[in-house]
DNA sequence: GTAACTCGGACTCTATTGGTCGTATATCAA
DNA sequence: TTGATATACGACCAATAGAGTCCGAGTTAC
């Protein structure tokens, strides 16, 4: 299967909520999680990845929240993407660097195809701003 | 994550091989297998899914094997995916038919970025073929 | 008839993901 | 100062899907 993951899911709806609102109140968890009926728990954390990566701000306490800290127009889905997984999603594990990349597959035929689709998949993340999902 | 798996990836490498020789000779599987290190009953099963789909045939018993019997200008990525998983991958939840299409996205607010996305990498895999990949 | 194949279902094991819980910490207002 | 309301964060559980195995059955060439 190819799929984003629930997280990029509920962080991709969370922060086109927040950048849709046009005064600098702050919105919490707990009304995003209400509005679309994502977790609470779960949102929570997403946000928390998106705010340690410097997307949004965190605002604790009593009349808390988060709120945008970027132009939305500045911001590429992929980075959005990179902030909650942590990596860049890649196809297939021979694409993927680092020490498992390709145990088994030191003869790996398809590795130098896929990389095209690859670079075409990533493009499509990268040129598509924040701006262009609200 | 966004990675096909692992059947998909043995069936990429399996076709292409078996789309490699020229001359009328079957391949079978435990040939392949073996030249690739694929455990063999996996591959198996995932030449039995091409097979079924008609994009190569099987010959049984002794002396039997597998051989293409399509132009492999004419065989999409795309269609080979799908002969072997079944459905047309799909990025998000809320982009594939059915019945559990969107339960709890009924506010969805990414869906129609997201379609772009994925009609971008559907026209990737859909405009590459075979013969590219051999 | 037997060896060498494909066929196909059922099964286990493991990793990943989705989701929950509990607790700590920060902030503001009464 | 106290309590209500937020985020922060790690530990944990459950469901699912994926990878891989096993085994019996059917087919064909020799």
């Amino acid at each position: 299967m190819v799929r984003l993951s629930k997280r990029v899911e509920y962080g991709l709806i969370a922060i086109r909520d927040i950048a849709s609102r046009t005064g600098g109140d702050l919105v919490t968890a707990k009304e995003i999680s209400d509005r679309y009926g994502i977790p609470y728990d779960l949102l929570a954390k997403v946000l928390q990845r998106l705010s340690k990566a410097g997307l949004i701000t965190s605002h604790q306490g009593v009349r808390g929240g988060y709120a945008l800290t970027v132009d939305p127009r500045q911001v590429q889905v992929s980075a959005i993407i990179h902030a909650i997984e942590g990596t860049t999603p890649v196809i297939a594990q021979c694409l993927s660097d680092g020490p498992t990349s390709c145990d088994v597959f030191n003869v790996c035929t398809i590795k130098s195809p896929l990389t095209k689709v690859q670079a075409n998949i990533e493009r499509a993340f990268r040129t598509m701003t924040l701006a262009e999902i609200v």
